[in-house]
RNA sequence: GGGCGGUUAGCUCAGCUGGGAGAGCGCAGCCCUUACAAGGCUGAUGUCACAGGUUCGAUCCCUGUACCGCCUACCA
């Protein structure tokens, strides 16, 4: 067996997780003797494909789920994806937009159809890319939002929450994408500062000789003003409130009110007010009980209350018409630039409308309130905390959840409405009929209208009938009692007769809502659901927290009586290395896979590990990956090195009180011990990047650079059984490390693991061992050693003395073990400080014309006698010596301070005088030779 | 407008309970020393954004300022 000359992951990354794969590694080990440890991963949209946040997210769950499964722990990571209701009915209806069809025209269920034919074309696309960086999910219980299971869950608790009141339908405002056709959650809409105009409209008063001039954005919704708004308080216009002013355009007159929302200094000081067309003229029409009328329809163009000669033109063109229209009645004074935020839906960046329909709210009021104290009294801890303020302040300001969605792709709202049972006040249904999209209709003024209300559908001279018939019905809401259901509903429950079901689906974010305990089987009592709810910890963004996560966290509460996770650990966003956030448009988007190509995988997972320090955005570096890849590769020549004394390793394990043990090995064991420590007690923190640099120091600067280093002299000598010790150490140091690398690195160590250590088993089958410990002995003395050694290394490299070149060198030192552990350790110390021969006592005299170096305890010389001239020596010690004497001037102020030495802990300044004891004795040993180089110079 | 976070080496960033600051990359010098030049050894580089305050002592705690970023909000 041999291990090629560098390390190259394409030829076993693949090999590798096909054999996780198929022998099932990935599932839950019933033999596990641990806690049970389970995260259900964020599921990713079905249209996704992998970018950096995504492998972000997932390969630190991969590195908890491999950790824990290495500590013992029966682990579950339970993947599936997201039904990405708008997102992936977008892109089927662009699909569909090329072959010149759209939706309407195909019908709900061919078009159903189309998307899970797309979903089973494309969307395993990422499932794939994961297993690509090497997530160690339990694929066998992959779950999609909209499979059978999920979609059972989902109508459950719809049912569940209408029952109780807490769903309930209302007609208000709501933030509508014209593009997508749907209602948007207050989420969904995303805020943009953007250039606008801000025009001045003259209102003529009743007497027609006097004008009230109002302020606005948007003039189109002027079709639907139904009042002027003053401050009560503002002289201006006090004498105006309560008159009525002539709304131009459409003749209408409308009063003039007074609200303390108006802003006095803003504008003119008048406002008007458009209850159906924006939230605070919403609220004021309440407050002053105006009517409402929609002048805007669904399809972001005029509606037919906007008046013939609008309706049906694009909203922004209407904004065109009517401004032309005013200022031909000059009633325009003026316009002025404005700069305002624009809310834009979050899928396809159309600006929104508010508009008034019916739709489905969650009443999230209780359930929000016992969400916040589940994460008060930390039975969710948020990690890192300074995420708390936000949780708590989003929480306390929630508003009712509106669930329902004009789109088709999704779960449909299991709500049916009779068309023959009368409500209770004894109105027939059909005429309650609320708004319907359909075919463009062509009016006599030229203009198209897409949608409208039942009414209004009657003036063109349509009936409900016709349009049901001509399968034209895009889109109906009915405001009558509904049924609700968890099945099926053929017919009427209370009359039998025919039964419309609601158009609606729900928003995507309902069912993912659910997926803690949805994805276990509930409402089935599974044993899953048993032993691996609440899950363990909730690895996410920060972008999600609202979204998803508080969601989780309410309806976990609600329907589990428990939370759905215990720690919720938050990472950061990954921007590019110049802190940009990604996106296509920018053009700086880094492809996961390319990085795993170029690097491999766990070069590129190491890397996202080491970047995820907690509380700030990861700024990816492709530098640091090629960093890392060196490591790999450092480890992998090491792995070579050791693999040359393969036939001596006896496979005994090395412990610390071992007598045959050398000093290396012993300290390579206690340095073992401390970074298994760090590592656990890091990644127990959720702190990633500490958890894998305290790997990275140790197996690259401590075992490489210094064990293997002084092990040679002894590996190269004869067959003892110090040597047998040694390499049986090298191995086992070797196995532990590999372990402590796997949940970062799982490739590169799973191969080592078989082709270094002959196992037969999984390295995801092994444990980590709880029976390291320190050896402070072995520390303190290795410490001396390290100071002998970089003390002669450093003379070397400052007076650029060439490694070939052998010295000698004299050691003074009063202490005895460190006289011993030099003699002890002559030859490794004579190899690794490259020095023909050396001498160390108390009595050592310091040869003329030499180099020193001053270290704790030690005084060590060189002699310079043909090396070089003394020149560069002098000017290194002079260096030196300015350097300590102005710490020394540093800690000598302390010291003398009075303060200092009364106030501060004992062992503190017992520490800085210690320090200062030391510089002393250093700067008089370096003084000491300048002057006698000097003498000799001369 | 409100809230949160950031400002540390040339670059990208660590620095968890105050005791003269670290890593990686880069840079300079010397080395192909039989695991590794994707390497080894050595070295240089910081008014820890600015101004005050608390303290014997502040990169760290407090207040304010500047700049950057994010979240949130009804200024039409």
């Amino acid at each position: 067996m041999e291990l090629k000359k560098s390390y190259s992951p394409e030829d076993i990354e693949d090999k590798w997780y096909e054999y996780w794969e198929r022998n099932g590694y990935f599932k839950p080990d019933d033999n596990a003797e641990g806690a049970p440890f389970s995260i259900v991963i964020p599921p990713p949209n079905v249209t996704g494909s992998l970018h950096m946040g995504h492998a972000l997210n997932a390969t630190l769950q991969d590195v908890l789920a491999r950790w824990n499964r290495l500590r013992g722990r029966k682990v579950l990571w339970l993947p599936g994806t997201d039904h990405a209701g708008i997102a992936t009915q977008n892109v089927v209806e662009r699909e569909l937009s090329k072959d010149g069809l759209d939706r309407h025209r195909i019908g709900r269920d061919a078009f159903i159809e189309r998307v899970w034919k797309w979903k089973a074309e494309y969307g395993g696309r990422i499932i794939h890319q994961l297993k690509k960086i090497g997530a160690s999910c339990d694929w066998s219980r992959e779950r999609f939002t909209l499979d059978d299971g999920l979609s059972r869950a989902v109508r459950e608790v719809f049912v569940r929450l209408f029952e109780e009141g807490l769903i309930y339908r209302d007609s208000r405002l709501i933030n509508w994408c014209p593009r997508c056709h749907t209602a948007l959650s207050d989420l969904e809409v995303e805020y943009e500062e953007l250039d606008g105009k801000l025009y001045y409209i003259k209102y003529p008063l009743g007497d027609g000789a006097h004008f009230l001039t109002v302020a606005t954005t948007r003039p189109e919704t002027m079709l639907g003003d139904t009042a002027v708004a003053v401050h009560p308080e503002d002289e201006r216009y006090r004498r105006f409130v309560g008159k009525d002013v002539s709304l131009p355009l459409t003749g209408r007159s409308i009063p003039v009110i007074a609200d303390v929302m108006v802003d006095p200094t803003f504008g003119t000081g008048a406002v008007k007010v458009t209850p159906a067309h924006d939230f605070n003229d919403e609220a004021t029409g309440k407050r002053h009980n105006l009517q409402s009328i929609s002048v805007i329809a669904e399809d972001g163009r005029m509606g037919l209350d906007a008046g013939e000669r609008y309706a049906g033109l694009d909203r922004y063109a209407c904004r065109k018409q009517v401004l032309e229209d005013l200022k031909a009645l000059d009633l325009l004074e003026g316009e002025k630039k404005h700069r305002h935020a624009v809310g834009h839906c979050y899928r396809c960046k159309t600006i929104i409308e508010p508009l008034l329909t019916i739709q489905w709210y969650v009443r999230t009021e209780t359930l929000a309130a016992e969400a916040v104290d589940a994460v008060r009294e930390k039975r969710i801890s948020l990690v890192p905390d300074s995420w708390e303020n936000n949780y708590f302040a989003w929480m306390r300001e929630i508003r009712d959840w509106c669930i329902s969605r004009q789109i088709w792709w999704g779960h449909r709202i299991p709500v049916w409405y009779c068309t023959d049972c009368k409500t209770a006040d004894g109105t027939p249904n059909g005429s309650l009929i609320e708004h319907i999209f359909f075919e463009p209709v062509k009016l006599s003024g030229g203009n198209t209208v897409h949608s409208g209300t039942y009414a209004e559908l009657r003036t063109l001279g349509l009936s409900r009938k016709d349009i049901i018939d001509n399968s034209k019905i895009v889109h109906i809401h009915r405001s009558v009692s509904p049924v609700c259901s968890r099945a099926d509903l053929e017919s009427c429950p209370h009359c039998g007769g025919d039964v419309i079901r609601d158009p609606d689906v729900l928003d995507t974010w309902f069912s993912s809502a659910l997926w803690p305990f949805s994805t276990l089987g509930w409402p089935e009592k599974t044993a899953d659901l048993k032993i691996f709810y609440p899950t363990s910890v909730l690895v996410t963004g920060f972008d999600i927290l609202f979204f998803w996560v508080a969601r989780m966290i309410m309806m976990g509460l609600k329907f589990m009586d428990d939370v759905p996770f215990r720690d919720v650990y938050i990472h950061a966003l990954v921007r590019d290395a110049k802190g940009q956030k990604m996106s296509k448009s920018k053009g700086n988007v880094i492809d996961p896979l390319v990085m795993t190509g170029k690097y491999g995988a766990d070069a590129f997972r190491f890397s996202l590990a080491a970047f995820a320090a907690q509380g700030r955005d990861v700024r990816f570096s492709e530098e640091r990956v090629e960093g890392y890849r060196h490591f790999i590769n450092k480890l992998w020549n090491a792995s070579k090195f050791i693999l040359t004394y393969k036939k001596s390793w006896t496979g005994r394990s090395a412990a610390v009180g071992d007598p045959v043990l050398d000093l290396g090995s012993r300290w390579i064991l206690s340095r073992l011990a401390q970074a298994t420590d760090e590592m656990h007690r890091n990644i127990e923190n959720f702190r990633f990047n500490d958890a894998a640099n305290s790997v990275y120091q140790f197996l690259w600067h401590e075992f490489c650079d210094w064990y293997i280093e002084m092990s040679k002299p002894i590996l190269y000598g004869e067959e003892t059984a110090e040597r047998e010790a040694v390499i049986n150490c090298l191995y086992f140091v070797f196995e532990k490390v590999l372990q402590l690398l796997h949940p970062f690195m799982p490739f590169v160590t799973e191969e080592l693991w078989h082709s270094m250590l002959d196992k037969d088993k999984s390295i995801m089958l092994s444990h980590y061992d709880a029976g390291l410990v320190r050896d402070f002995d072995a520390e303190q003395k290795m410490g001396h050693l390290i100071d002998a050694v970089t003390g002669i290394r450093s003379i070397r490299g400052e007076l650029n003395i060439s490694p070939s070149v052998e010295l000698h060198a004299d050691i003074k030192t009063m202490q005895v073990d460190v006289e011993s552990i030099l003699k002890d350790n002559g030859e490794t110390f004579r190899k690794m400080a490259r020095c023909k021969d050396f001498n160390v006592g108390p009595a050592i005299k310091k040869p003329k014309g030499s180099a020193v170096s001053v270290r704790n305890g030690m005084e060590i010389y060189i002699p310079m006698e043909g090396l070089l001239d003394v020149v560069s020596e002098i000017a290194r010690l002079e260096k030196e010596v300015a350097k300590l004497e102005s710490s020394m001037a540093f800690i000598n102020k302390k010291l003398q301070n009075d303060d200092f030495i009364n106030n501060a802990p004992r062992d503190v300044v017992d520490k800085e005088r210690a320090k200062f004891d030391d510089l002393v004795q250093r700067e008089q040993k370096m003084a000491e030779n300048l002057t006698l180089l000097r003498s000799i110079d001369r």
